[in-house]
DNA sequence: CGTAATTTTGACTCCGCTCAATTGGCGTGG
DNA sequence: CCACGCCAATTGAGCGGAGTCAAAATTACG
């Protein structure tokens, strides 16, 4: 294989035009024409070991990042110490808008399984942006969603009670993977107990032990980080169950 | 008064580049050819009533508003029909970015007391961006800090407790207020104890007892609506409070 | 000026937390 | 290959913070 092939073969597989999360991460309906233009999006590719940080809060912010595969955390620590999961992300998923509008990165984003991520340096995303109105609208749906996404979890934890949340949480889980192809109904958690609770405003016990009275009440079967969800339309009652009026 | 001078008056009141709240609206540091470019980008202004609406949740989203004077708070109605405040907005701040997501809006906000916001057509932001690199640089960076901003409270509502939230909501209320050259120490809630609990995760009556203890603590002085900071330190002390290991 | 709405306060209850012990999984090294 | 140790998860007992229900006080508003 001559050089310049080889050459072309490697920048066709780092090509967002080429990607099979192209749905999830860009604008839909482009022409093939317009889908190279924005090849030039994405940098370079950066792969994050389980356990290890893609940024930390309080670094210098400079590029956003979409998962290709792995699954991360977000977290904010707050001035006394105290840390809190703010979101769970999958492939397709955007990471690193919190930097935007302070210059530096105020939550931290950690890989919960061996990931790898596509590397969007922020003036490339902006000087785009201004001259490809495609992308444009498509980035400000982007940072919108997670604006709703946000107080949806706001209301989660300011008026649902534990067991609704965790039902909630459960639904949500299973309607992200059923889009990336997965099954809707048996997944592995990456997440401990604990960052569940973080991420819910509960403690690691009260996960257990809902997770524990879910499978008592045939709504799901748990082993460990196993979850296999029996009755969804159960689940989404337990979700919705307004203490009832008189 | 010829009548092309009365016209240029009324333009010069409703331009951005002469509002006094500009500093909160839009970029900093422009020159006053750059300002005027900007002036293109309110359509009209929309007065709203006390109690009334400026949008509800549903609704389709066409555009985004500044506040000019007066008060709202943003909630969002569950499908049981919950309702969660998800915010309070004052003068120079931004309304209906949930909307550009989903082309409606998510929540519904309503004025607090009599408002008047400048209307902001989407198109006409995108346009202008698009045209006008500070501009585009200055809307990310608004729809970033409304992200951080949600993220502030998931970690009010997901790990502290009930006093540290109201003590933290009391900060923040007095920092605003004093960015917008107000008394920092003294100043009349336009928001009842029940939108301020939905807001903090509590309800009511312990939003009442918890600042009645402040009083006692003579951390704060209330009277009804009319609220005066005794001792922001103390407060923030409640607030960062860590239930300290031995 | 009267009626409704909001706020305050008290008494009691219960959900979720704390503390603690046990079980289960998994990787490492003997 | 199994034993050990570590970490995650489960489960129980008891407690406490915030919720619920109720009534009184105060204020707002037509």
């Amino acid at each position: 294989m001559t050089e310049p092939a080889l050459a072309t073969l490697t920048r066709l597989r780092t090509a967002c035009s080429q990607c099979n999360l192209r749905e999830l991460c860009l604008p839909m309906g482009l022409s093939a024409d317009e889908l190279q233009t924005l090849d030039n999006l994405v940098s370079t590719r950066r792969k994050v070991r389980r356990g290890d940080s893609l940024f930390y809060g309080g670094e210098p912010f400079s590029a956003l990042y979409a998962v290709r595969y792995g699954f991360f955390k977000s977290t904010l620590t707050s001035g006394d110490g105290r840390e809190q999961v703010t979101g769970f992300y999958m492939a397709g998923e955007l990471l690193g808008m919190d930097g935007i509008g302070g210059d530096r990165h105020t939550c931290t984003l950690t890989a919960l399984e061996d990931s790898e991520v596509c590397v969007m340096p922020f003036a490339r995303v902006e000087d785009l942006s201004r001259n490809f109105e495609p992308l444009q609208r498509h980035f400000h749906r982007v940072l919108s969603r997670e604006i709703v996404r946000d107080q949806g979890v706001m209301m989660l934890l300011g008026s649902m009670r534990a067991e609704e949340r965790l039902a909630a949480f459960l639904v949500n889980l299973s309607q992200r993977l059923t889009a990336r192809g997965f099954s809707a109904s048996e997944f592995v958690l990456r997440m401990t107990r604990d960052e569940i609770g973080s991420y819910l405003g509960m403690k690691l016990e009260t996960v257990s032990r809902l997770f524990s009275r879910f499978q008592e009440d045939a709504l799901i079967e748990v082993h460990q980080k196993h979850v296999r969800i029996l009755d969804i339309g159960g689940l989404k009652r337990v979700m919705a169950q307004a203490q009832s009026a008189p």
